[in-house]
DNA sequence: GGGATTCCGTACGTTAGCGTACATACAGCG
DNA sequence: CGCTGTATGTACGCTAACGTACGGAATCCC
C-alpha cells in the first residue's frame, strides 16, 4: 500500500511507527510542491506519481535537474538542516504519494538512524543524477537527452503510455516547443514512439536505449547499486 | 592556521579534537584527488587551495559542476554513507589544504553533532550550486560563463591574479579552448581583465559583475545565507 | 454543431558554438 | 642564441538550436 521503495527498505518496527504520520494524497499534474525560497511544509513520497525539479534562470527559464519516482522523496533540504528549498518542485506525472508535514517528519527522522541512513544514501545519489544531468544537457543534442527523458520516465510510471506534451517537455530538457517536435518526429519514425496531442507511447524500449546518450545507463546504474 | 570556513565554525572543544587528526598539506595544480567510482581515501578541506569538481561524459568530455574552496571540503560521499566518488576532483588551484584519513573523519563525524549540522547544512548549499550551474551552462553565453567563474575564483582565492590557461578554462566550462580565447579577448578589450600565457588578472571586479550572468548573484547568496 | 482552445507541423532567417587547421609568439632551457 | 614546447590568435565551413510566426487539426465546451 505504501508503493515508495525508500520506505519499503525500511524494517518493520520503523516502518510501522513511521506509517501513522503518513497521509495518502493524490497528486495532479502540473501541481507545484515548492518553489525556490518558499518553505517546505511537507514532505512527498511518491507512489505511482513523479515530481521534477527544475532550476529557474532568467524569470522564465526552466530546466529539470532531478526526477523524483517512487525510488526518492521530495523535501531533501530539510534533511540537510534548512527549511526552505532552492528548486521548484512540479507533479510531472499524476499518481500517488504519501506526505508527512514537516515538524513530524523531522521529529521521525531524528529518532530512526536507519532512516537517516537510507535518506542520505538517496542524497548522493540524487547528486550523482543531478551532477550527470548537468553535463549531458550541455554535451548532448536534443534527440538523445529526449530519449533519455522518455525512458526515465518509463521506469518510474511503469507504463506504456503517459500524458505530456511537447510545451511541457520543453520546459523540462530546457529548449523550445519545435525543437522537442523536431525530435520527437524523429523518434517517431524510428518506431521507437508514438504521440498525439499530449499521450506519448513507448513502442520499443530497446531501441529507445539505443538512441538515447551513455547517461541514461549511468544514472540507473547508480540508482541500482 | 586552518584558514576553512566550515572548521572554523566549530566551537573550540570539538574543534581541537579534530585538529590532531588533520595533516596540513600542499596541493598542486593538476593533482586528481579522486576519480568517478574510486574510493575516497581521504577528505579535503582546502585552505588557499581551490578544488573543482568535474563530470565527465564520453570519455574525454569535462565540464564542472562545483568549486571548493575555503568554504567547503571535498569527499562528501563519505558524509552520506558512499565509499566512492561520483566525479572527478582536481587540483584547479595551488595552496594549503587540510586532509584526514576517510576512517580517521568518519570517526570523529560520528562523533560530533556540530561537525555533523556543519557538513550536511555544506551539502545543501553544494547541491543548489550544482542546480544552477547546470542551468547556467544550458542557458548562458560564454562570455557570461567565463566572467562567473573568475569572479567565484576571485572570491576563493582572495587575489587580483592567478594562473589559468584558456584550455583549462574549456574543459571547466565544458567549450572548446577557442570559445574561451574568443570569451577572454572580449572581457579583456572591456578592461575586466587583462591575461598573457595562463596569467590571468583581474582589473574590474565591478565590471565583471555586470557582465556575467544573474546565476553568480544567486550562488553567492547561498553561501552566505 | 459552432467556436474557442490546445497541440502539433512547418518555415525562415539568425546565431553561438563546433571541429579543425594553421600561424604566431613568448618562455624556458641547453 | 637557437630550439622546443606551450599558449594564444585567426580563419572557415558547418550544424544544432534559437526566436518567431503562422497554418492545420484535434479536442473541449457551451
Amino acid at each position: 500500500m505504501i508503493e515508495n521503495s525508500l520506505l519499503a527498505a525500511l524494517p518493520g518496527a520503523a516502518y510501522r511507527r513511521l506509517l501513522a504520520g503518513f497521509e495518502p494524497v493524490d497528486l495532479s499534474f502540473g501541481e507545484i510542491l515548492y518553489e525556490p525560497g518558499q518553505t517546505i511544509s511537507h514532505v512527498y513520497f511518491p507512489g505511482s506519481s513523479l515530481v521534477s525539479l527544475l532550476t529557474l534562470a532568467d524569470g522564465h527559464l526552466a530546466l529539470e535537474v532531478g526526477l523524483i519516482g517512487r525510488d526518492g522523496m521530495t523535501g531533501v533540504p530539510l534533511v540537510l538542516g534548512f527549511k526552505e528549498s532552492a528548486v521548484r518542485a512540479l507533479v510531472q506525472g499524476a499518481g500517488t504519494a504519501s506526505r508527512m508535514e514537516a515538524g513530524v517528519f523531522m521529529r521521525e527522522f531524528r529518532r530512526s538512524p536507519r532512516l537517516q541512513r537510507e535518506l542520505y544514501r538517496y542524497i548522493h545519489t540524487l547528486m550523482a543524477q543531478i551532477s550527470q544531468t548537468a553535463a549531458c544537457n550541455r554535451f548532448h543534442v536534443v534527440e538523445q537527452r529526449l530519449a533519455r527523458w522518455l525512458l526515465m520516465t518509463h521506469d518510474r510510471v511503469k507504463a506504456d503510455r503517459f500524458r505530456m506534451t511537447h510545451e511541457f517537455l520543453g520546459h523540462m530538457l530546457g529548449v523550445r516547443r519545435v525543437g522537442v517536435t523536431k525530435a520527437a518526429q524523429a523518434l517517431q519514425q524510428r518506431k521507437l514512439i508514438s504521440y498525439s496531442r499530449g499521450d506519448i507511447t513507448v513502442l520499443d524500449r530497446a531501441g529507445l536505449e539505443a538512441a538515447t546518450c551513455p547517461c541514461y545507463g549511468i544514472v540507473k546504474d547508480m540508482h541500482d547499486t
